[in-house]
DNA sequence: ATTTCATCCTGGAGGC
DNA sequence: TGCCTCCAGGATGAAA
């Protein structure tokens, strides 16, 4: 479930825990989370981990990279119930515990995912150019991050004959976004969800990039979206669920108009949007 | 080449 | 209480 926010979240809190400590010992309880081109290899490729210093987790849409001294990067994608948590060896093992690291400062960081949507990956870094290498350990190439769009570059990207809530959540074209923020980054440019992405005039994109900015922005600042399982690292919820404008209000009133808020599905996934103010 | 669709899973909510 | 159906913040290979 976690989207760019949630992942940014993640990302800061993880490092913050772990990056400058060393892994004492990495157990993958559930070795069917783990993908990529070196399967066969793991169980090796974790144990050559064990004294390698965390030097940096950080994000890149809504993965996470957590970078070692050695040329292993840790790679994790963690579709929609996948969290980190912070523990010590002394608190209560999770259901769906997955992935157990202990750090040489006696931080236990835990992976637990009930879905099992998320994926793992190691791959080698050795030039330390990160996009590639993630490309050549099969994964699927992403898009600009959305901080990085301008007016000028969402333009080629729009041309494209499909709704624009379609094309917002796929990460080839811009990747970070999900299924809440592209709903309220749509309702904050006034763009119906449904309208063709290749007619939406330049004003309107170059207002859509703005909103898009803004509800992460936003979102980031208040720890991202809480509505069932998603906590930080530290478990702690995400506020901005309290201002979501559209996400999960169908039938309450707009907040600007008052109209009622519609749901509806585009490309197998809900979709929220005001009836009112936003036009196709 | 582009776009959509079914599918991978568990668990919570709501209807009966 | 239980059983059933539907839904969920994502990504992707196959089909259209």
């Amino acid at each position: 479930m976690p989207e760019l926010p949630e992942v940014e979240s993640i990302a800061t809190g993880l490092d913050r825990q772990i990056s400058q400590a060393t892994i004492t010992s990495f157990d993958i309880h559930q070795p069917l989370i783990l993908r990529g081109p070196y399967q066969a290899a793991w169980k090796k490729k974790v144990k050559l981990l064990i004294d390698k210093r965390i030097t940096r987790v950080y994000r890149r849409a809504k993965r996470l990279i957590i970078a070692t001294d050695s040329t292993t990067v840790i790679i994790v994608q963690l579709g929609m119930t996948g969290k980190f948590l912070i523990n010590t060896s002394a608190d209560a093992m999770e259901k769906h515990t997955h992935i157990i690291l202990k750090m040489s400062n006696n931080k236990e960081i835990r992976y637990i995912d009930p879905r099992r949507f998320g994926k793992v990956w190691f791959i080698d870094n050795p030039n330390d150019c990160i996009e590639s290498a993630m490309l050549d350990a099969g994964m699927t190439q992403l898009g600009p991050e959305p901080f990085d769009l301008t007016a000028k570059t969402i333009h080629p990207i729009l041309n494209a004959n499909r709704p624009i809530k379609s094309l917002l959540l796929d990460q080839i074209k811009i990747a970070g976004l999900g299924n809440i923020y592209a709903d309220e980054a749509l309702f904050d440019s006034k763009i119906h969800p449904l309208t063709i992405s290749n007619r939406i005039r330049p004003e309107q994109s170059a207002k859509l990039v703005k909103s898009i900015q803004k509800v992460l922005r936003k979102s980031i600042s208040l720890g991202g979206t809480t509505f069932r399982d998603y906590k930080n690292p530290y478990g702690d919820i995400g506020t901005f669920v309290k201002i979501l404008k559209v996400y999960q209000r169908t039938g309450q009133p707009c907040k600007r108009c008052k109209t009622p808020i519609e749901q509806i599905k585009i490309t197998g996934r809900s979709s929220h949007f005001c009836p009112t103010c936003q036009v196709k």
